[in-house]
Parts: C-alpha cells; sequence; structure tokens
DNA sequence: AATGAATGAGGTTTCATTCAT
DNA sequence: AATGAATGAAACCTCATTCAT
C-alpha cells in the first residue's frame, strides 16, 4: 500500500508513452496528422483519452515530440565519415545506412514526409530538416571533391534528389515489389570508377 | 433584371468554378486538406459558402475534381514519344517536358505531392498514380532498350526516382536557388553518350 | 429565392442575439460564469451551440459584450447633476435613479455583482469598475460640498457603501419583502435638513 | 519506521488538513470555486491530489467544510450584548468587532462574499446567511429601541447595509487606501447622541 | 497516510453541410 | 445563382474522481 517507487513509476510511465507514440505515429502516417484523432490514438493505444494528456499538453506536443524524435536519428549516418579511407567506400557507406535508416522504420519517415509536405505551419519542423539536407549536400560534395568527379556540386544535388525520389517510390508508390537493393546497388556502383587504385 | 440568357449563365457557372477551384489549390496546397475549411475557401473565392454547395457536392468532391483535372495533363508529356527520333532526344525531351510542366504549376503539384503522401483513404486516386508511374516506366525501360543502356528496367527506375526526387527538394526543401536548370541538363546530358551516330 | 436584404439579415442577427444574450444572463447570474455552459445557454435560447459561436468569437467573448452594454447603462444617472437646483434634490435625484437602474434589471446587476467579486481575471472590467465608483465618490463629495455636510469625503463613502450594502441585500439575502422603498427614503431623508431655505 | 501512535497520526491529518483548506480559501477567493482545479489545491497545499479525498470526500464537500467553519465565527461578536451597559457603548462595540472580523480574514470573506453572489445551488448556505442576517438585524433593532431612535426597524436596515457596503468596498472596489477607520468611527458617531446621560 | 497513473463524463469549439429566403 | 443563418456531429481538451501500489 505504499507509494510506487521512483523507478517503478518510471517503468510505468515509460510503458503508456511508448504506447501512445507508437499509436500516434502509425495513425499520424497513415492518415495524416489532422486526419487523425487524439480519439483514435487513445483507441489504437488502449487507453483513455484523458492520459494522453497527461503526457502531452496538446495533439500538436505529441506530434513534436514525435518529429524531434525522429530527427534526432538522422544525424548517425553522417559518423560513417569519420573513418579514414577511400571515399568511393565512404559513399557506399552512407549511403547503405541511409536507406538503412529508413527500411528499419518505414511508419517513421512516412510520416516525416507526410509532415514536411504539408505545413506552412511547422516551419521550426522544416528548417531543421533543411539544414539536414544542407549537411548531406555538404558531405556529398565533399567526398565528391575527394573522388574527383567533375562538378561536384551539382552530382551532390542529384544523388540527394534520387536518394529521396527512391525513398518516395519505396515508401509510397510501389510498396510490393520495389527493387530497393538493386537500384541502391545501381546508385553505389556508378562511383566506382572513382576508386582509387591500390599500388 | 431579366433573366439571364443561358450562354451568359453557362460563363458565370465557368467564372465561379474556376474561382472555387484556384482558391481551393491554394489553401489545399498551403494547408492540407484536412487543415482548409470550407469557410476559408469561400472567402478566399469570394463568394458565400453555400454557392459553393452548388457547384460541388462535398469537399471531398472538390478535391476529386482538382486531383482529376490534375492528373489529366500529366499524360501530355508521353506525346513527345510519337515522334520518330533519335531515342536520347526523345528522352531530352520527355524530361524536359515533364520538368515544365511542374515548374509551370507549382502549386498544383504541392496539392498533389501533399495528398499522395497522406490518404490511405484515397485510394482510388493512388491507383491512378500508380499506373501513371507504371507508364513512365515503361516508357523510360524503351527507350533505355532503344539505346541500349545496359540494364534498362533498373535505369527506369532510377531516372523516375531522381526525377521526383528533384521535384520533391524543388518543390519544398530549398525553394530558393535551387539549381534546378543545371540539375535538369545534367541528368539529360548523362544519356548523350547513348546518341547515335549519324551516318 | 434571392437572397434575404440587408435589413432582413440584421432583423434575424438581432432576434437571435438577443435571444443568446438574454439567456447567458439570466444563466450567467443564477448559477455563475464558469458554472453555466454553453450547451445550457444554447438550449434556454433555443439555438443549436454551433450558432452561438457564430455570434460570439467565445464563451468569454459573450460574457464580455454583455457586460460591456452593461457597464455603459452607468453612468446614465450621472445627468442628475447638470441641472441647476437645490443639491439636495438632485442628490435625492441621483439616488432615486440609480436604485431605479437596479430594480429595472435585476438580472443584469446580480451579474455584474457576481463577476465583480469573482475574477482576479477579468482586469479590464475592473477597472471602468473602479473608474465609475471612482466618479460617484467625487460627484457625492461635491454635492455635500454644496450642501455644506461636515467631512463630505467621508459621508460619500458612507453613501456609496450603503447604496451598495442596500442593494447586495436587495439582490440577494432577502429577496422577498426587503423595504427597498422605505430604505431609499430614509436615506434621502438623511439630507434634507441640509436643504436651503427659499427666502 | 516504526508505526506512528495515534497521537502523531492526528497531528498529521490536522496539518494536513490544515494546509488544505488554507491552499483552498486562497483559490477559491482568487478564482472562483469552478475555475479552481482539484490540481491546484493539491499543488498548493504541497501534497499529492489523490490524498485530498482522503480528507474531503468531494470537491463539494469542501468548501462546505470550509463555509461552515467561516460562518460559525459570523456569531462571536453577538457575545457583545450580553453585557450590561448602555446599549450605544454594545452597538459601538458590536460595530467594531465585525469590523475587526473581516479586516483579520480578508481571504475568507472575499470567498464567502463570492459564493454567496453565486450559486442557486448551495440554497442550504444561503439560508444560514440569511438567518445570521436575520439575527444581525433583530439586534440591530433591538438596541435601536433601547436607544431610542425613530423608525427602530428601518435604522437595522441601513445600519445592516452599510456595514455590509463598506466591507464589499474595503474588500474589492477599493483595497488600496481605503479609510475604513475613519468611516467605521462616523458610522459609530453618528449613534452617540442617543446616549443616556448619566446623572 | 500517501502517491500519481488512469478513467470518463462533460466542457468548449470547429466545421461540413443544409435551409429559408 | 446566391446568401448567410442555422444545425449537429465530432473534434480537442479539462478535471473530479478512482485505483493500484
Amino acid at each position: 500500500m505504499a507509494p510506487r517507487t521512483p523507478i517503478q513509476l518510471e517503468k510505468v510511465r515509460a510503458k503508456s508513452r511508448t504506447k501512445i507514440i507508437n499509436a500516434a505515429i502509425e495513425l499520424f502516417a497513415r492518415k495524416g496528422y489532422h486526419a487523425t484523432s487524439i480519439s483514435s490514438i487513445a483507441a489504437k493505444a488502449g487507453i483513455a483519452k484523458g492520459l494522453l494528456y497527461h503526457y502531452f499538453k496538446s495533439k500538436s506536443e505529441l506530434l513534436d515530440e514525435i518529429l524531434k524524435n525522429s530527427l534526432s536519428e538522422v544525424d548517425e549516418p553522417m559518423q560513417a565519415l569519420m573513418m579514414p579511407g577511400d571515399p568511393v567506400d565512404k559513399m557506399a557507406l552512407l549511403i547503405e545506412s541511409t536507406f538503412a535508416m529508413v527500411q528499419s522504420d518505414i511508419k517513421r519517415w512516412k510520416l516525416l514526409v507526410s509532415i514536411m509536405t504539408q505545413y506552412e505551419v511547422l516551419i521550426r519542423i522544416r528548417k531543421i530538416f533543411s539544414k539536414m539536407m544542407q549537411g548531406y549536400l555538404e558531405i556529398f560534395e565533399h567526398l565528391f571533391k575527394e573522388m574527383k568527379v567533375p562538378q561536384p556540386k551539382l552530382e551532390a544535388y542529384r544523388l540527394a534528389a534520387t536518394i529521396d525520389g527512391v525513398m518516395l517510390h519505396y515508401i509510397y508508390y510501389l510498396p510490393d515489389g520495389y527493387p530497393l537493393e538493386e537500384i541502391k546497388n545501381e546508385i553505389i556502383q556508378q562511383y566506382a570508377k572513382y576508386r582509387k587504385k591500390k599500388k
């Protein structure tokens, strides 16, 4: 009959929060933010409507929370660059890990894309995204320079577009049977010719 | 105050419809379908709320109408293929006209993308889109075969992805200063080597 | 089938607004602002809940509107002072008209009192009230000086308090059989001795 | 961690109750009963929300409790009358102690007034108040008769109104610089002329 | 005694749609 | 064709109260 310990409480809290967030991601991604009602999130999470407001101040804060988490993951692929080695290998690794990231959590990416293509409202989010994109472009360009690709800047834009386009198609248009692996390999392959020869 | 002639009536009708549709495209594209209210559309169109229902049975039918119009335009670039000539040229033309189409009506494309990334509901629309995409892929593949590009099917997927990715970036991420022209030329250029030599 | 004329519209609007405002005054006065639900107002007014928001942006704006109207009436008794004549008569008139004002619309005054005794929130309203009170005090003092009442300022405070106290008792504590007229006359009577003698 | 003795327990209970009641008075008085949430009371009292329900069955019972306590204090001034002596002195004492009561606990009185001006619901409370008022009126009348004031009943009403009016102004309208003492003395003073001459 | 997570009824507000003119 | 008042379902959110620990 004693109150729960802080650790017990934290566990309970974490469990409920997770249930809510997962339900929200699923529904936001599938039907869009506005078309998803708090009721439906609560129902899917198996909790009472009121509890949701115990954990999140509002619907929009719930979204914010999810987006913040999602975007924080995005920087991870960048780590690939710290390593020494042939830029072609680094580029390959970068592309691989980027694709892997999306493949591992399609729902989250669906949500991100749908949010990105939506709000003039969520300017803050868009800014984060823009910066991230800028980061990618710079790294691509840097590697292309190392690889002696002609027009490295333009090639960076093109690669970024190709990757996002593939993702888009993979996620939305043709979820069944999209030859993701083959295309990924193609993309990586095209830079093979820039590999430095070993002596 | 004599009754208007049928022709005048028809004109009035067309004008009102156009005003409504334009207002709707603008708002749907900017704020999303659900976040846009009928009131705001009517206000932007400069008509009374009630009148909107004379022209469109419901909000969703208004959307449908817009989407139908938008998608019908998409087929036009395909015409380029009927012409005889070097497939490299045809491909270039196809790419050019596709880009031109988006550039000429960004709002419409923003709307299309935002819808595409949204509804499990609008399955019908998604089907149309899928078919369209399929069409593009087939034509690309066909041309690549003519051009003797190795792995024509894969290359078709890649090109489609690149084009959509570029559009996406152009429309959303970096609206200012996106080097659309240069990238477009790059994309076209890469196939120049497959041009048939004239005798 | 032509749309209503502006005049017709204004009539309809005024009718609905009045219905809503009357219902709101009644309920706010009886149960307090917070304890009164929008639903109950709409029900009492005989309209749909949604319509209320057609006329008032929010519950609190509805209250504001009512208060503004109510407070604007308050200045009227002051007119009594412009007239020439014995200050004792003017005072009598002022007291009479103040009481009459409350008697003629008890519900409104109940509401005003309940609001005044409630919100730290509605600071704006309280300021208006304070100023009004100040105005009364000054006029009372002015008349008392003319009447050569000793300690005119203090007497002003006392009269103001007595009047508000009588109102309070009349409105709340003992609505049945409260001897309002007699008390009013008593209050007026006590200043008779300051009447100037005619030559 | 030995179990507490019953006496310790009782102390703890009393302390918690007091904390809750004080928090509640403060908040009810400031924001009104309905606008004050149980959460905010618990927060201000520094306890958990659930605990509040160990001490009070419901929010409304908590209010009841406070009101009961508050009203029980009101009878105390009446004691002054048992004493022998000049009725003018007794009246003076009665007025003094009544004012003192309010001055010593403004918050409580704010609450009482706001409650009184609010609920048709709390009829029971209003009845108590009415009875109390009746009691005051009778005592006033009784003293006025002893003092040979003409129209003692009417004068009783007027005095009661003046006192409540002064309180009201003191509590709400003009908290800063309200000349409470002077007015009180004025009120007392006006009855000086009815003092019996000593032989 | 004490905690705070959890519930659910009910509150305010929005908005697609209908209706009378 | 055109208007805008009116409706009512459903959205978001609050909060008194209960419950498990």
